[in-house]
DNA sequence: TACGTCAATGTTAACGCTCACACTGCCGGG
DNA sequence: CCCGGCAGTGTGAGCGTTAACATTGACGTA
């Protein structure tokens, strides 16, 4: 920077003061500093400005180190969000789902010098660490659960069980069968809940729900289950990958989709319009989630002490063939 | 770190000794810098740590902003290794995929500070970029042109696509179709470069390649093609997700898969083993990728001046049903 | 006893930047 | 004509840390 400014034979300040757009700059003195700048290839040092300022102008994200749809497409909705703010993006995956690791990553974080951190790992392990964390650094969740007094950006995954649920029902073939995420997370708790809503309000019975852990392969398998019961007429799968799964075991078993059995999946995940038959589902705006996050949180990093809002995204239902049997049979 | 030092009777010094482990510090006062530093709740500052050193132990990753399988794989493994190896991670989408937004994005990085760089965007543009890359900064690129000169960790696109070509063709009905991904990607010519390898080497015709860009969309469109034309009877198709859309539209005009044409795709996505029918395909292990690129990239900073190494990885065909048709008709 | 050695600690000066303040002209109003 | 104000610039300090060197005391050895 000295030698910036000697070149352009200013003070060191001025070079400053043109680096930050401050006003008070001449034009002739700006432009002298600017070409002085391109022509020894300065690159101001963020380490300095942030040491000085208090700033670093990075956000942490917390994710899951899985392949899941849902959390790196709101991965990438964070990353884009963040970089037309002008802040930095720090990852960590996270390697297993404890609190421990969560905590961890979060130190990890603040050691960094992240100003605030979204955390897309929608378990309950996860929102628990999150209650006792160091409460000195913004925090936005994705999906937490409701009971936490931090900021978060949910979709409201109960609505859109419940609809789906609706829907599978309007065909007016009894009770619909679910296949469910894992017990820790909130969005399998949310799903579950809409589900129950619905057929509670149709006033039909309740089975009991299946278990998957979001893989195409426990689809399967609660789809082997689901196909040997000659009852089962509509299942509600938790997310679009297991929808797959459980397609797959339907034709394995020679049960027709849409005609014998409705399938409506969750997430619509590109592939869904593509499946055999093309998956009914739930859709959620997960670019959408992923930029509230970053909204929220620089609203919070910017201006502290604000009550910690949550944003509720609203999915929509996708309808297509595997829930909708041919009219001309 | 000045209250750590006076709480705990010694100097900032002292304290910064405890903090990167040198030897010379009696373990009594080690242990009161410790637990002074637990007191008030200190956590290093580590742009400071960054400014004097001179090191800021963070890399920078440059991703494409899609929800691929194969880039987000790879980025995990990244992040992975990277965290293994104590270092951060800084990550930038990329919005579009010109050379000026990747060059945008390697400065934005330089200027973030990171020590080096993984490039996850096999374009072609994106390596043309890197060639009139600013060169003080440490790069490994993720299956770029063998044509440069920089560090590469590169899948042998080639290899797979002809053993998948040679598995289609033991079959003995014919030549075989190939959906290939879009012009631009250094994956899809080194997977026709390899399917056009077996077939000449079969000395059998090489049809024109179909274009899809990845998803299933495009291979489905790629299918309704190939579906109206009798003499298909194998097709290698560029990817999972263009395979599937294939399935699907096989499907639809009754062509039975694999009796009558078999299908083999590429990458192994977990959801490949559910798809209907199950799909033969070859696996990339993108988490060994994101190790190797850490490993070189480390290795790249920490001894500079050492020749750019290029590390291929090889990848391993997985035949499921979609191209073994039933021995017992 | 005197002295070199070495472990354990302290002192000072950077690192590259921004902030607060001081300074220099020039302009316009009383 | 003087003086307040303001645009444009320079000066010095300090952000939190580590590197380099200085200091201290204890111990072993000549």
């Amino acid at each position: 920077m000295m030698d910036v400014a000697r070149l352009a034979g200013v003070s060191h300040q001025t070079v400053s003061r043109v680096l930050n757009d401050h006003p008070n700059v001449r034009q002739s003195t700006r432009s002298r500093v600017l070409w002085s700048m391109r022509e020894l290839g300065y690159r101001p040092n963020s380490a300095a400005r942030t040491l000085v300022t208090g700033h670093s102008r990075t956000i942490g994200v917390i994710g899951l180190d899985s392949t899941l749809y849902g959390p790196a497409a709101t991965m990438h909705g964070v990353d884009d969000a963040a970089r037309r703010a002008d802040y930095r993006v720090n990852t960590v995956g996270l390697a297993s789902i404890d609190r421990i690791s969560v905590l961890e990553a979060v130190e990890r974080l603040a050691t960094a010098g992240v100003e605030g951190v979204v955390v897309i790992a929608p378990l309950s392990s996860a929102s628990e660490a999150l209650a006792d964390l160091p409460t000195d650094i913004p925090t936005v969740v994705v999906n937490a659960h409701p009971e936490s007094d931090i900021a978060s950006v949910t979709v409201d995954q109960a609505l859109g069980a419940q609809r789906a649920t609706e829907h599978l029902l309007s065909a007016g073939r009894g009770t619909v069968w679910h296949v469910a995420g894992p017990a820790n997370w909130s969005e399998s708790k949310g799903r579950i809940e809409g589900w129950t809503r619905a057929l509670d309000a149709a006033r039909v019975d309740v089975p009991p729900p299946l278990t998957g852990d979001w893989s195409a392969r426990s689809g399967y398998e609660a789809g082997r289950v689901l196909a040997r019961l000659p009852e089962v007429s509509a299942v509600f799968a938790g997310n679009d990958h297991m929808a797959l799964g459980l397609l797959r075991a339907l034709h394995e078993f020679g049960r027709a989709v849409p005609d014998e059995v409705a399938v409506v999946g969750f997430d619509d995940i590109p592939e869904a319009a593509y499946f055999t038959p093309p998956l009914t589902t739930v859709r959620q705006d997960f670019s959408e989630v992923g930029r509230r996050c970053v909204r929220l949180l620089i609203g919070q990093i910017e201006s502290p002490g604000e009550a910690a809002e949550c944003s509720v995204v609203t999915p929509e239902l996708v309808v297509r063939r595997s829930s909708t049997p041919s009219k001309i049979p």
